[in-house]
DNA sequence: AAAATCATTTATCATTTGGTAAAAACTCTT
DNA sequence: AAGAGTTTTTACCAAATGATAAATGATTTT
């Protein structure tokens, strides 16, 4: 679980009762690639920390088309956060686009760390906070061509591009993978 | 002051004496059309909450393109949140669209209510990740055609549509000025 | 009111991207 | 290795959007 506090001792300090404590919470799971991590339709009832692989948001368009919303890679929080909280439906499917190995906590385990945990409430705004702005800034930039977007996609993810099916990556950028594959081809 | 306490009272309650707390640590101000809430380049020292009017984030791109990246509208909070948590330089300007009645927390009085009221720390994060979440929910999406976000948009921001300049949605929308009024005669 | 400035629309042509279809390349199973 | 299924590439044409330029409309200043 080291991966894990680590990650955690980025946003505040646990004392060594407290680690064991979050350890003592959590779950190590895996997931088979194309396995659901939480899906569409059901209330979201886990928080997941991913120690290796790469998980994809991803819902379908009204047309049917499958949509990839966001990319979420190793040493990151993975959850449908907002509707967690809220106790609400999800619309969005969380997907494993590799096997991925997982740190886990129910929905219940993670409410305990707040009730036990003095300043884990701070450390959980904070965690919470940084996804959020990440998956901001690492977005695709709409008023960028799909030319420069696909750029900054590699940049951002750079081990992604070769990991995740183009159709992702296309979806993700808003065009069509006949479009992308074009792009690939032009940029040599 | 009331529209402020209302919008903080759906995230938590506050008694009267942290109401007048609260209170005594805002100010009213106003800004003219064009005029900054927050520059970039500089750190971030107020967080605000707009009253009337509508405040924009924008930045220019590396061809100096100005891009509209945000419309914040009445009973919203407006701050460049994660640089003034920070206390980095800020990237973006907080401007106003349209003549602007605010309530402001200089950054001091913004922290003293977190030392002064319990609880508090706890409805902040829940306004803030409010914030982030209606940001997203609410902005443009990268995989539909331009005419369907800007019916999107309308949707959104039914208030906004006419109220500030076509450019400024444009550039949000990821399209040209030219494009959009093109959009605009097409829908009729 | 006229002039000046700024915002929006229109027009034309070039470029990018989408839609459809098919071929080629790759994976997985047997 | 063969075959089935999937993913990626290519090709063609249509549609959407960008770039440039100019005209019109609206607002502000003098």
């Amino acid at each position: 679980m080291k991966e894990l506090i680590d990650y955690i001792s980025k946003f505040g300090n646990l004392n060594r009762q407290q680690v064991n404590f979050v350890e003592s919470m959590a779950m190590r799971i895996e997931l088979r690639k194309d396995e659901y991590f939480s899906e569409a339709g059901k209330i979201p009832n886990q928080v997941g920390f991913i120690v290796e692989g790469v998980i994809r948001g991803c819902y379908y368009s009204n047309k049917g088309e499958e949509i990839t919303r966001c990319f979420i890679g190793e040493n990151n929080l993975v959850a449908d956060y907002v509707n967690l909280e809220a106790n609400v439906i999800s619309a969005e499917y969380l997907q494993a686009c590799t096997p991925c190995k997982l740190i886990v906590f129910s929905k219940q385990s993670w409410e305990e760390l707040s009730h036990t945990i003095v300043g884990w409430d701070n450390i959980k705004n904070k965690m919470v906070q940084m996804c959020m702005f990440q998956k901001s800034r690492k977005g695709p930039v709409i008023s960028q061509n799909a030319t420069t977007r696909y750029l900054e996609f590699m940049k951002n993810y750079p081990l992604l591009t070769n990991r995740v099916p183009l159709a992702y990556i296309a979806s993700y950028l808003g065009i069509t993978q006949q479009s992308l594959s074009r792009i690939r081809k032009n940029i040599g």
